[in-house]
RNA sequence: GGUCCCAUCGUCUAGCGGUUAGGACAUCGGAUUCUCAUUCCGGUAACACGGGUUCGAUUCCCGUUGGGACUGCCA
C-alpha cells in the first residue's frame, strides 16, 4: 500500500472525477434475488468478427449451467481493445448464438453490456483503489518498458512491471503532477503487495484444488490510450457487478486467476466459481502433433464454415455437447434423455484436457440426427439453407419443394430402418442431384446390356405397384438369361447414373414414368 | 527459461484399491430373396514409463517422458 492520492489528483489521472462511490455501485447493482443454486453465467466474446469451435464450446457450458439451475445466461461484449474493433462484429456473435438456439437474458438494470459502455463504473472503482493507495499512475513509455523486457529476458528472470522495475510506484504528488503537467496520460496500475514465493490456494471446477504463486506484477487496470480497463480489471468490476456466480473460460486463462483472486480478495468482494475448459485440438497436417485449433490454419474452426456447409447446428451441439458433458451420448443411446438440453451437466465432468475434433463423430450425430427429422422438417431446412448458402444450382433444385418433398421422401417410412446417408443440407442436394434432369449425367462408361433396357421398356408401365414390377424385371432377367439384379442395376444407372442409390422402384416412382422412358432411351 | 495444467483402445470416454478394464465413433468380418445405405450379429484395439504406499494398483504419492496453456497498455 503507498499513499492515496488526493480527489482532484484523482480527478486529473482518471481525466475526469469518478460518477460512483463503491457505496453506490453496491446500490445499483445489488445482489440478485434467486432462489438456492441458480447460476449466473455469461458468455463475453471480444468482437473480432469471428466466432470459433471454442466460443461455441464455452457459451454451450455458459448456457446450459443457467438452463438447469434456473439461472440467467448474459451477452457481454468486451468490446475494449479499439485497435482491434471491427465494425458488424457484434452481429456475428449475436447471429452465432441465435444460429445456435441460445437465448440470452440481459437484464436492463445490470447493463450495460458493453464494456465500451462502462467506463464510469471501471473508472469509479480505480478512483477507490487511487484514493487507498492500491493503485497506482504510472508514466512508463511504451519504450521504456520494452528496454526493461529486454533486460528482464537476457537476466533470464520474469518480465513485467513489478518490484524494482515498477519505478513509478511509489511517486510523490508532485512527480505526478509534473508529468501531468507535461501532458501525459497515465496507466493506472494495480499496486501489488503479492510475494510469488506464497502460494494462493483455490477450486476450480473442472480440475480440482490448485494452487499457484501470488502475484507480484503491478498489472494494468486503465489503459493510457483509451482509459478504458484491461481483461484483468473488467473481469473483477463486472463480474461483480453483474453478480456471476460461475466464470467459465478458456484454459488460457488459469494462469491469470492468482492476480484475480488477489484483486477480489483487495476489494472484499466474494470470488466467482471458475470453470476453465480445455482447448479444442487437431491434429497438425505438417507437423504430426496435436495442437489447439487454429483461426488462421484451420477453416473448420470457424463456425460459419459449419452454417455455410450446412451441417444441422442441432448436431454440432449434440457432439460438442458430449464432450463437454461425458456420458450424454450413453444416455441418449440409452434413451434417458432426448437431447443434449435434457441432460445434466455436471461441472466437475467437465474435462481438463484437450479434445481432438473429430469430424467422423459429427459426421455420425449429423446423420442420425437427420434420420430424426420428418420429412417435413428435413425439407424446410434443406430449403432454408439452400436460400441462404446455396448456390444457383442448388436454388433450383428447392424452388419445387412437393418434387423435393418426394425425393427427400424415400426410404423414410420406417422410422426404424431410414436411410443415413444424409449429413449436411449441401451434401443431400448433392446426394439426390440426379433427380433433377439439369443436373443429371446420363453414365456412357458403363457397359449397359442394351437387350435388357429394351426388354424393360417393352413392358414398363409406371402404374405398377412394387411386386408387379419386381415381377416384371425378374421376366425380364428370365428372356434375356441373366441374373434379376442385372436388370436392375443397368436400370440404376440408366436412371441415375450411379450404382449406388436407395430403393430402385422408389426412384423410378418419384422420377416419373415419362422421365423413365426418357432416360432408358438416352442409352439405346 | 519461468509458472501452471493434462495423460485409459486410432478418437471421445466409463472407471473413483480387487473388473474377463465397459460404451460410443472409426475400422474389420458375417447376416438381411436389386446395389448402396439402414438394421442385426461378431472381431481387432488402451491403462506412457520408472519408483514407491499396500496383501493387492488403471485407480493413491513421487519422479521421468510426452502433450498443452500462459509469460502484452489482447482478451
Amino acid at each position: 500500500m503507498r499513499n492515496g492520492l488526493s480527489k482532484d489528483l484523482i480527478a486529473r489521472v482518471l481525466g475526469g472525477a469518478p460518477k460512483y462511490t463503491l457505496d453506490e455501485l453496491e446500490t445499483k447493482f445489488p445482489a440478485r434475488n434467486l432462489p438456492e443454486g441458480a447460476m449466473v453465467t455469461r458468455f463475453a466474446p471480444s468482437p473480432t468478427g469471428y466466432m470459433h469451435l471454442g466460443n461455441l464450446y464455452s457459451f454451450l457450458i455458459d448456457y446450459k449451467l443457467a438452463q438447469q439451475s434456473n439461472g440467467i445466461f448474459l451477452l457481454r461484449i468486451e468490446d475494449t481493445d479499439t485497435k482491434r474493433e471491427i465494425k458488424e462484429a457484434v452481429n456475428v456473435v449475436i447471429k452465432a448464438l441465435s444460429d445456435f438456439g441460445i437465448k440470452y437474458n440481459n437484464d436492463e438494470q445490470y447493463g450495460p453490456y458493453y464494456q465500451s459502455q462502462r467506463k464510469d463504473i471501471y473508472h469509479s472503482v480505480a478512483a477507490y483503489l487511487l484514493e487507498k493507495g492500491l493503485a497506482y499512475p504510472c508514466f512508463l513509455t511504451q519504450e521504456e518498458m520494452d528496454d526493461i523486457r529486454e533486460k528482464q529476458g537476457l537476466a533470464g528472470i520474469a518480465t513485467g512491471i513489478y518490484g524494482e522495475f515498477a519505478r513509478d510506484r511509489d511517486m510523490s504528488e508532485e512527480d505526478i503532477i509534473k508529468h501531468l503537467d507535461n501532458g501525459e496520460t497515465p496507466t493506472i496500475r494495480l499496486y501489488s503487495m503479492g510475494d510469488p514465493n506464497k502460494r494462493i490456494y483455490f477450486k476450480d471446477f473442472v480440475r480440482g484444488s490448485i494452487s499457484l504463486p501470488e502475484n507480484n506484477e503491478d498489472i494494468v487496470l486503465i489503459k493510457s490510450t483509451d482509459r478504458l480497463p484491461t481483461y484483468h480489471f473488467a473481469h473483477l468490476c463486472d463480474d461483480h457487478f453483474m453478480r456471476i456466480t460461475h466464470v467459465v473460460r478458456g484454459e488460457e486463462y488459469f494462469g491469470t486467476v492468482a492476480l484475480h483472486i488477489q484483486m477480489f480478495r483487495m476489494m472484499g468482494w466474494q470470488l466467482p466459481n471458475y470453470i476453465h475448459t480445455a482447448t479444442l485440438d487437431k491434429i497438425d497436417e505438417e507437423t504430426g502433433k496435436q495442437r489447439k485449433m487454429s483461426k488462421r490454419k484451420d477453416p473448420e474452426n470457424n463456425i460459419a464454415f459449419f452454417l455455410q456447409e450446412g451441417w444441422p447446428t442441432e448436431s454440432v451441439v449434440e457432439y460438442l455437447g458430449n464432450i463437454l458433458a461425458p456420458g450424454y451420448e450413453e444416455a441418449k443411446l440409452k434413451g434417458q434423455v432426448r437431447c443434449f438440453w435434457d441432460y445434466e451437466l455436471k461441472p466437475k465432468k467437465i474435462p481438463g484436457s484437450g479434445s481432438l475434433f473429430d469430424m467422423k463423430k459429427l459426421e455420425w450425430w449429423a446423420k442420425e440426427y437427420i434420420a430424426t427429422l420428418p420429412v417435413s422438417e428435413l425439407v424446410k431446412n434443406v430449403v432454408d439453407w439452400a436460400n441462404e448458402y446455396g448456390n444457383e444450382d442448388n436454388k433450383k433444385q428447392v424452388a419445387d419443394v412437393p418434387y423435393l418433398t418426394s425425393v427427400l421422401s424415400i426410404e423414410r417410412d420406417n422410422p426404424k430402418r431410414i436411410r443415413k446417408d444424409f449429413i449436411t443440407w449441401q451434401q443431400t442436394l448433392s446426394e439426390v442431384s440426379y433427380f433433377w434432369d439439369f443436373l443429371f449425367n446420363a453414365n456412357k462408361e458403363y457397359e449397359y446390356n442394351k437387350d435388357v433396357l429394351r426388354e424393360f421398356l417393352a413392358t414398363y408401365n409406371a402404374n405398377d405397384d412394387k411386386d408387379s414390377w419386381w415381377n416384371k424385371i425378374v421376366a425380364v432377367a428370365e428372356k434375356c438369361g441373366v441374373k434379376p439384379g442385372e436388370v436392375a442395376m443397368n436400370l440404376r444407372v440408366a436412371m441415375t447414373g450411379r450404382t449406388n442409390t436407395p430403393d430402385l422402384y422408389s426412384v423410378m416412382q418419384v422420377l416419373g414414368g415419362e422421365r423413365v422412358k426418357e432416360r432408358v432411351n438416352m442409352i439405346l
